[in-house]
RNA sequence: GGCCCCGUAGCUCAGCGGAUAGAGCGGCAGACUUCGAAUCUGCGCGCGGAGGUUCGACUCCUCCCGGGGCCA
């Protein structure tokens, strides 16, 4: 575990302990309010290294934390914690920091900052998006925001995979349309071939283009669309810079070196390139881009890819663990308490469009990244409308505008983040939950896990309203503190919700 | 047959080695002449099972049971 590179007035205060212990600390906030503000199991971590008693180890380090600036009080507690309390100046500087920091606050924790490419949804353009890819493109994207956050520099590909079977009988169909005629048995049947047969032009870019469309009224930006076309023009490169073998007629790559179950094969007898010759093509294509890291975000039904992937950024040469590719379980759809199976041949799909227009952006957003991405999500199509009125986002987002309307009333009253004497428990939780940002931030990009922000958002909302119950702001005696209280509130649920793609109203 | 994901409250899910396992929804009972009631307050003997590692396990390891998926 590399220690936390966060600024911040909390992860200065675990590089004191630190110091003083000899060993990183994390410190955490204990459920029991009789244990102070702040809690550390360093000691207990810390004794069999020592090979001292646990209990009088947090004992000297109890010691040593209470002469830091800041700490009011520090006990050791059993089997060998050690407990904090917070001076009220304490809680003014956390809060001034975060007031200082602005939008910022939390941001530019990569270490090195890398280029990054997040390659999301990718789905065969032979028809609108549906609810599966909404859940790629919301993952994916929330993925790519945090990166970006950290300091990243990020780019969003799509893969258009404009040849092939489908695509031809996806051609077809339009032209099948576009001549009157219905398209044949195997073709798609869905209304919206008509449409696209109506366009005129390439079926596949009109295709395209609805699809880009459909993402950006999600608010995915796709920055580069890469076509498989193009790509596989770059298939004799990639046969030149991989170590490959020939047998059968085949051209092979000796994917198994790098721990896949099973060799692969790049140019079929006959010449054709195969599907993972063009995957060879497209990463060398991204790695001639300039990217040191790849990201892949895969369904479920994918997760075969990922060995031969890693393996071919080996055979390039490259570390394969900067190739990463990111599973998320699949989306399943009860209708009546039945699962509703999809085709998009049939064109008996939920629609992403379809998905946006029910419930609308902010809370379909919020609710396909608010599970773990290895969790399955079941969308249940009968109640998705009367979700959203119960849908959190609301809860955070109502918080927000809360905010912005005590600010409006405040006019040009003064805030300011010293703390005016002894604070209000509340008022102490929430700085303490505006102070866990930071590290927060870090692990959910770390661990590729955005879901983690909406369930921190909740919180910081709970906090809030909380707060705001029991205390008044304007008008009281520490008015300009619970003013600034309330713009680093703010900042904060704003910031959780831009990295998940949802808006932050002012009103509601 | 091999591989991947999941079994936590009535339902949907957090929790990724620490102290008394938490939210939302649903249910019951309360709080608006006060900065926004889309809010707040109170009510919950639940970690699928069995071993193991550890001072300490929902969390890590093994096996079993159950659900979903991929490949053969």
């Amino acid at each position: 575990m590399p220690a936390s590179r966060c600024a911040g007035t909390l992860a200065r205060l675990e590089r004191a302990l630190a110091e003083a212990a000899g060993v990183e600390v994390k410190l955490e906030r204990p459920g029991n309010p009789a244990h102070g503000d702040y809690a550390t199991n360093v000691a207990l971590r810390a004794a069999p290294v020592r090979r001292r008693a646990p209990l009088e180890l947090a004992g000297e380090l109890a010691e040593a934390a209470a002469a830091l600036p800041g700490v009011k009080r520090a006990s050791a507690a059993r089997p060998g914690f050690v407990n904090l309390e917070m001076t009220p100046a304490w809680y003014g500087e956390a809060l001034g920091e975060i007031i200082a920091a602005g939008p910022d606050y939390g941001a530019g924790f990569a270490s090195p900052r890398e280029r990054v490419q997040v390659e999301l949804v990718s789905a065969n353009p032979t028809g609108p998006l549906t609810v599966a890819s909404a859940r790629n493109a919301a993952y994916g994207d929330a993925v790519a925001r945090l990166l970006a956050f950290a300091g990243h520099d990020v780019e969003r590909e799509y893969y258009v995979n404009d040849l092939g079977e489908q695509i031809d009988r996806f051609r077809d169909s339009v032209e099948a349309r576009a001549r009157g005629e219905e398209p044949p048995p195997d073709g798609y049947l869905g209304d919206y071939v008509a449409g696209i047969a109506a366009l005129g032009g390439d079926p596949v870019e009109r295709m395209v283009e609805e699809i880009r469309g459909s993402l950006d009224r999600f608010r995915v930006h796709v920055g580069e669309w890469v076509h498989q076309s193009i790509v596989e023009q770059e298939i004799e490169d990639a046969l030149a810079a991989l170590p490959t073998y020939e047998a059968e007629g085949a051209i092979w790559l000796r994917t198994t070196e790098w721990g896949d179950d099973k060799d692969r094969v790049l140019v079929r007898s006959d010449g054709r390139p195969t599907y993972f010759g063009a995957d060879a093509a497209h990463i060398l294509h991204k790695y001639r881009g300039g990217f040191e890291r790849l990201i892949y975000v895969l369904g479920a039904d994918h997760h075969g890819y990922v060995a031969r992937l890693k393996a071919l950024a080996g055979a390039f040469g490259r570390d394969p663990d900067r190739l990463e590719v990111l599973i998320y379980q699949l989306v399943h759809l009860t209708e009546r308490g039945e699962t509703r199976k999809m085709s998009k041949r049939r064109g008996d799909v939920v629609l992403l469009d379809e998905l946006t227009d029910e419930i609308g952006v902010d809370a379909a957003r919020w609710y396909l990244v608010s599970r773990g991405h290895e969790q399955t999500i079941e969308i249940d199509v009968d109640l998705a409308g009367e979700r959203s009125e119960k849908n959190p986002v609301y809860y955070v987002q109502y918080a927000h505008a809360r905010i912005a309307g005590i600010l409006r009333n405040a006019g040009s009253a003064r805030a300011s983040a010293e703390a005016p004497g002894e604070l209000a428990s509340e008022e102490r939780d929430l700085v303490k939950r505006l102070a866990e940002f930071p590290t927060l931030a870090e692990e959910a990009t770390e661990r590729r896990a955005p879901h983690a922000i909406p369930t921190y958002a909740i919180r910081v909302a709970d906090d809030f309203h909380r707060f705001y119950h029991r205390h008044r702001v304007l008008e009281s005696e520490a008015q300009a503190f619970r003013l600034a209280l309330c713009r680093a509130t703010q900042a904060v649920i704003a910031r959780c919700l831009d990295l998940i793609g949802v808006e932050a109203p002012e009103r509601m």
